[in-house]
RNA sequence: GGCGACUUGGCCAAGUGGUAAGGCAGUGGCCUGCAAAGCCAUUAUUCUCCGGUUCAAAUCCGGAAGUCGCCUCCA
């Protein structure tokens, strides 16, 4: 069983065959730090954090390059409008954007570039397109890259110039030698951020970083290259113009694209104002339910986010735990000596194009499988072997990895705080109720225990007593 | 106009040509004062529609309908 990937540049999947034997390179384009990281944003990133933790347990000793675009118009428009500097902008969104990804339990990378701190790598690059005729100066100092001049312009979002000529919706600018050659210097307007270059005080157009800081850090060909499916054109098939029209070899062996999160069946844009940010669902639900979310489908399809689905996975989520909490009770211990059969169907799953979703399907089985072996009177090894399996998949996915207690203790918390619920309060109510029962008061009893379900609150009544969790 | 994706039970969702995973919801049973949790059983002769290839198709090919995305520095 081995790994197999859609590579968006052949259209299907493959097998995964690395450039170097034992080693994996891939980069990831990160955001563009002007404004607060939406619920899209944190899809691709825990999407190819999945793909991380997968390389590494594969074994392969993987270097992960994901960039922070933090020169770009879209800043510079920003620092205008608030009057900050485009560097604090940056950089508080840098932290943001640092802070959310530790929540979701996301692994950061092994290098975080930054377009400003490579702004030599950029200038030798776009000087060695020059030279080679791949790009031209015009005069007022932009610099562009011709079109014309690689031939393969198109293959991976598989068009061609001639196509685009015909329905084509970009402005024609007259200092292009094509209208699709793309920017990669452009000068700098008064007040805004430059840096010295042979073209004049300027500033890299969009593309160019990644080319540039991929190569520094991976070489070229390197292995994985993704990020969303809106990047295929033009940021990715640009990238793949700049770097093998100026080195003449590959640049990427294996593309990969994610899908779109939709907000309640549509896409997220500004002019909808349904953009749905991190820190928005993650005030409403816990991280694992949205990491869980966001991998409870294949990351190539669209998902759908909405309040009936994040419910789902809140239910989901606590089964889990429910049998983690039993089962440790139980005296279930991690081991790593055996796998069993549900690990292998796990496996089979993530070797599959990274297909989290089936992949789940393990996780429940787990569940199911480990609560049957608890209900029966002999467990045995089976139950450390099912329990072991479900804690590793676990860790892969970066999911249910808290205590058990602990993310109902926080989960409670949560839904405590939300209603100003008293602890006590509930303690109290408790007691009454218990008080009623050994009192075969029964209608009080139920009284109580409807009122505690109204805030939320649904009883267990067992052997040791009465224990309370948050729905 | 060009390129591409999708259409599977009440809902969400896997599905690699060999006879429909999983989750949520529902129903019956065990348990319980009754519940809840957990377990067991059960819920698609069928995969948008129409043709074709094949011993065999949700899976391949052709066509139709519907939904959606990219072509606007939007993940």
């Amino acid at each position: 069983m081995s790994l197999r990937i859609y590579n968006t540049l052949k259209g299907e999947k493959e097998g995964f065959v690395p450039v170097n034997k034992g080693k994996v390179g891939m980069y990831v384009c990160g955001p563009t730090v002007y404004d607060t990281s939406h619920i899209g944003h944190a899809r691709s990133v825990v999407v190819f954090d999945i793909v991380f933790r997968w390389f590494k347990h594969l074994g392969y000793e993987v270097l992960y390059v994901r960039n922070f675009t933090d020169v770009d118009d879209k800043i510079i428009r920003k620092s205008n409008e608030i009057g900050e500097e485009c560097s604090i902008i940056t950089e508080k969104y840098i932290k943001e954007f640092h802070n959310e990804m530790d929540a979701l339990n996301v692994l950061r990378p092994d290098v975080e570039p930054k377009a400003t701190e490579h702004i030599d790598h950029i200038i030798k690059f776009i000087e060695k397109l020059i030279e080679k005729g791949k790009a031209y100066y015009v005069e007022g100092g932009d610099v562009y890259f011709s079109i014309e001049s690689f031939k393969e312009y198109g293959k991976l979002s598989n068009r061609n110039i001639e196509d685009m000529k015909a329905g084509a919706r970009i402005a024609v600018d007259k200092n292009k030698k094509s209208p699709f050659d793309f920017t990669l210097w452009k000068p700098a307007k008064e007040g805004e951020p430059f840096w010295e270059s042979p073209w004049g005080k300027g500033r890299p157009g969009w593309h160019i970083e990644c080319s540039a800081m991929s190569y520094e850090y991976l070489n070229m060909p390197f292995d994985i290259h993704g990020g969303g499916k809106d990047l295929i054109f033009p940021h990715h098939e640009n990238e793949i113009a700049q770097s093998e029209a100026l080195y003449d070899r590959q640049f990427v062996k294996y593309w990969m694209h994610n899908g779109f999160v939709d907000i309640n069946n549509e896409k997220m844009s500004k002019s909808l104002g349904n953009f749905t940010m991190i820190k928005e669902v993650l005030a409403k639900y816990p991280a694992e339910v949205i990491r869980f979310f966001l991998l409870s489908k294949h990351y190539r399809s669209p998902i759908d986010y909405n309040e009936d689905s994040m419910k789902e996975v809140v239910k989901s989520l606590d089964r889990v735990y429910t049998f983690l909490e039993r089962a440790e009770k139980a005296g279930a211990k991690k081991s790593n000596a055996n796998n069993g059969p549900l690990w292998d169907d796990f496996t089979l799953a993530m070797n599959d194009d990274f297909n989290s979703a089936r992949a789940i399907a393990s996780v429940f089985d787990s569940v199911k499988k480990g609560n049957t072996i608890l209900d029966s009177s002999d467990q045995g090894k089976d139950l450390d072997i099912v329990y072991s399996d479900l804690r590793k998949m676990g860790e892969l996915l970066g999911i249910f990895l808290l205590k058990p207690s602990e993310y109902f203790e926080q989960k409670s918390k949560r839904v405590i705080e939300y209603q100003s619920l008293d602890p006590k309060e509930i303690e109290n109510l408790i007691a009454e109720r218990n008080k009623a029962r050994a009192n075969k008061d029964f209608a009080k009893a139920d009284e109580i225990r409807d009122k505690l379900q109204a805030m939320n609150i649904i009883l267990k009544d067992g052997p040791e007593g009465t224990t309370w969790k948050t729905e």
